[in-house]
DNA sequence: GATGAATGAGCTTTCATTCAT
DNA sequence: CATGAATGAAAGCTCATTCAT
């Protein structure tokens, strides 16, 4: 039975996202993206040129976004003043506008792009992203606690930050409940590096 | 020429931790394995079943004990009363020790358990022991602050402790050195954690 | 659009020309020939039965008039005449007159038949033509020469001879230098083996 | 069963070099090689790295020697004394030492290397060679007769001459009788040419 | 014990052809 | 007439595993 060219393309690259979540890119087979979108490995061709090119176009929007980010970001208006509040409700009400803002970008396609893409030529995505936080992180570290004698936490904060965010859209599927969670999440973040920096703790 | 039995079987396994440990169980090579051995692909399945048994045989001793732990965890002193202390260095001195304590166990054998084990039998054990600690978790949260209303923080805050452990033990090789990051991390932690549930930051 | 018939058929026929000229028809892609003719595949089928029929449809005729040669030659009033000039000049203006005859017999579609007919029902024609002319040749060559002790250069010659008409047609496109280059190659063949069967050389 | 390796190399080599005769490179299949050979698919990814290797294999020694010679051709000695003998008789005898010569050479493997290379990194050979022909050609017709007037005609013989060579080696298995033909067929192209340039015939 | 030849199921990809619309 | 979605067989290639030696 033959469906309309987009809906067969739309249920190729639902299944392709699905397989792609499930095995990453490499793991991902053909043979079930197609019984996934009841085709063929035949007609799959038909309408992408190889398996990369499901990838891409699953991913395109959200690499585009990411990209401009990574390049652009010595211009992107830095919201500093955030680490000026202490009041937690205060942060919770204005980490909201920001997290709102980046929610059409942290999708499943972003879990692809990030999460998914090894062997394909996207799979740096997800270090360069860690990169620019940790240097953004180191720049607030030194410029806070100069002397702090570890180096490599910068590093593994940024990493262990970029994975929650990640978890987070892998286990919450809800937009609300995202943003939320991932507020906390921020602010745990924030509370617990400026104790370590301060030296002092739950006193 | 035959070199004895024991060795052999040794450096097949030193040969397929190194391979596990860089791709992963289901991406290793047997002939990867065999050809940094030293030997043959026959020879590989004279000593062992097939690929799944010498992954089993570099974990079993690691996942006996976190069996164990997952097991009798009930039963397992805690250490309570860590959390009553509020002086980081203090905290500091207090961890080491168990760090220390923990470290054996924290090796390579470790690592693939818990991030190499994805198309084994033992995927399920890095789900397990983030659970574990979840649960425990949650337990000091309800006790400490039963209204925080996000219980899936547990959860995430969990994962995120245990990944970053297994990221500094991916990334940094000296065991003092991981020793004090594991620290660092532990009052980044509790930190945190103190933080959200008091609804305060940086005061 | 509808366009009519006739033209969309010649449409097809022109890109399956070019197509099978370009790789041979084994090679030649349905495909290509429908973009190259701005229709599609489900229509090349409305016309054609199947890439064999359009390669049939395209050499027919040529195939045709070569076939009545091939089963006619006995009749076929021969040149010998041509055997007994002996001043090149007078060959060139003689066989000239010949060659134009030829000549619209010698294009694309005689090139098809004789050049890009591999997987086709057709193959056998190229080895046909050769077989004809080399036992034509052969008479020539006992009538003058019994002795001649090299019976498959008559086949060696005539292959060769078949070969460089067909590179002319597809090195040259110009009819009056096609012509030209012909009868040049048409006095090397004959000079060439008159020298052989005489026994001597440049004298 | 197990063959000794090189047997089985060997049996896949023979195999592949009769797929490749027949076929050409790019048609020839992996299924019928191993097929003729009697293993599997596997099997034949266990001594050639992929198709193009086998083929190299095959083509290698010679592919070397046609290399040097096409890299070397300006001090390689010439033999233009050749045209200078008149007597067709002294011709065959002085051409067969030259011949015999490179007889080792012009093989199946020679075949495969320039009449099958189709699709390898290697399909430029045959036109190299023709176009040394050719451009050596050219140079004792610009010598010898600078007014011929159809310059195409050098690089047609070449053609026609290379070709003629590759026809004596697919039809003819049997060395001393090869080497015969290629005299004659040297003698052929000697004398048309000398005839067509002197611009006299059968005189 | 040791060797590596052999196997076969699996992979991604291509393409002539069929057929519902 | 025209469209192009759908099919399926075949291609080159990979790899864990088996087994004769």
């Amino acid at each position: 039975m033959q469906i309309k060219k987009e809906t067969m393309k739309e249920n190729i690259l639902l299944a392709a996202e699905s397989e792609f979540l499930e095995k990453g890119f490499q793991k991902a087979s053909i043979r079930n993206i197609v019984s996934k979108s009841n085709t063929t490995i035949g007609n799959f061709y038909n309408y992408f040129e190889n398996k990369e090119a499901v990838f891409k176009e699953l991913i395109m929007d959200v690499y585009v976004s990411f990209k401009y980010l990574l390049e652009n970001h010595d211009t992107i208006e830095r919201v500093n003043y955030l680490w000026e509040i202490s009041d937690v409700h205060i942060w919770r009400k204005e980490l909201l506008v920001y997290i709102k803002n980046m929610m059409p970008n942290l999708n499943n396609r972003f879990l692809l792009l990030v999460d998914c893409s090894d062997g394909t030529p996207y799979a740096h995505v997800k270090t360069d992203l860690i990169s620019l936080l940790s240097s953004h992180f180191m720049e607030h570290v030194n410029e806070f606690s100069p002397d702090y004698p570890f180096d490599e936490m910068a590093s593994i904060l940024s990493h262990q930050f970029f994975m929650s965010m990640i978890q987070i859209l892998k286990t919450t599927k809800e937009d609300n409940r995202r943003s939320e969670l991932m507020i906390e999440q921020f602010l745990f973040f924030a509370i617990g590096t400026m104790g370590l920096l301060k030296g002092e703790a739950n006193d």
